[in-house]
DNA sequence: TCTTGACTTAGAGTTAACTTTAACTGTTAG
DNA sequence: CTAACAGTTAAAGTTAACTCTAAGTCAAGA
């Protein structure tokens, strides 16, 4: 039940501390609580759900589309058809991302035993 | 030795006319010839060159970048060696992007078999 | 007690990469 | 001949995703 301070977590995110009051202000940590000084405190939970943005994120998901899919999540198993449905259509994304970058790399390669 | 106008160049490499003009005024785009009213017309090689663009764009290269590579390649064999380092480099760059994307995608598979 | 340092907020500023606008020009179909 | 069209430019506007500033609060150490 380990809580952190926005410069622990930070460190351990690597994400700085203004993206991380600034993905709180665009609702995308819906549930960072903070202490008696008004100070916020990251629960594992947190970390947790930040690594898993990063992953979206990473995988070229806007921030926008990342909420929608917080608030599905937030609304527990009664989206849960839906939620689902936004990560699988993700999954080809990626997917299909993964061959293009493939098709470039070879591209890359050509280009660089071209020796022109 | 078919000469193309921007709105066919646009069709082609899909891109808008806006972009062309923009990649152009970046200095990405430094052979496109115009005729006696001053329109546009690309070249095979023009749109080449747009090709290769999108594909280092797509792996993640800024206009920046990409226009130091297309300087380099403007000055010919003297610059072949730093021009190939660059895409050494990138080569690197890919294969990482890639591996992330992998990992990345087994996250998202897993979350979707979580069935939570 | 004072001050240092880590935090807080609202809001302004930045950057990359377009995207659009406004005003204009040259080409072509009727 | 003229209207519509496809292009031109410089410059302004947009968007996403931060990134920073200014002014303030609070707790802890000398």
């Amino acid at each position: 039940m380990s809580l952190y301070t926005i410069a622990q977590a930070s460190e351990e995110v690597d994400l700085t501390p203004y993206t991380l009051r600034y993905y709180e202000k665009e609702g995308l940590l819906p549930n960072v609580i903070k202490d008696s000084a008004g100070r916020r405190k990251y629960h594992d939970d947190d970390l947790q759900r930040i690594g898993f943005i990063k992953c979206l994120k990473g995988t070229g998901m806007s921030l926008k589309q990342i909420k929608e899919y917080g608030d599905l999540y937030e609304q527990g198993k009664a989206k849960f058809k839906e939620r689902n449905a936004m990560l699988e259509e993700h999954r080809e994304k990626i997917l299909q991302e993964i061959k293009t970058q493939k098709k470039y790399l070879k591209m890359v390669e050509a280009k660089i035993e071209m020796k022109i």
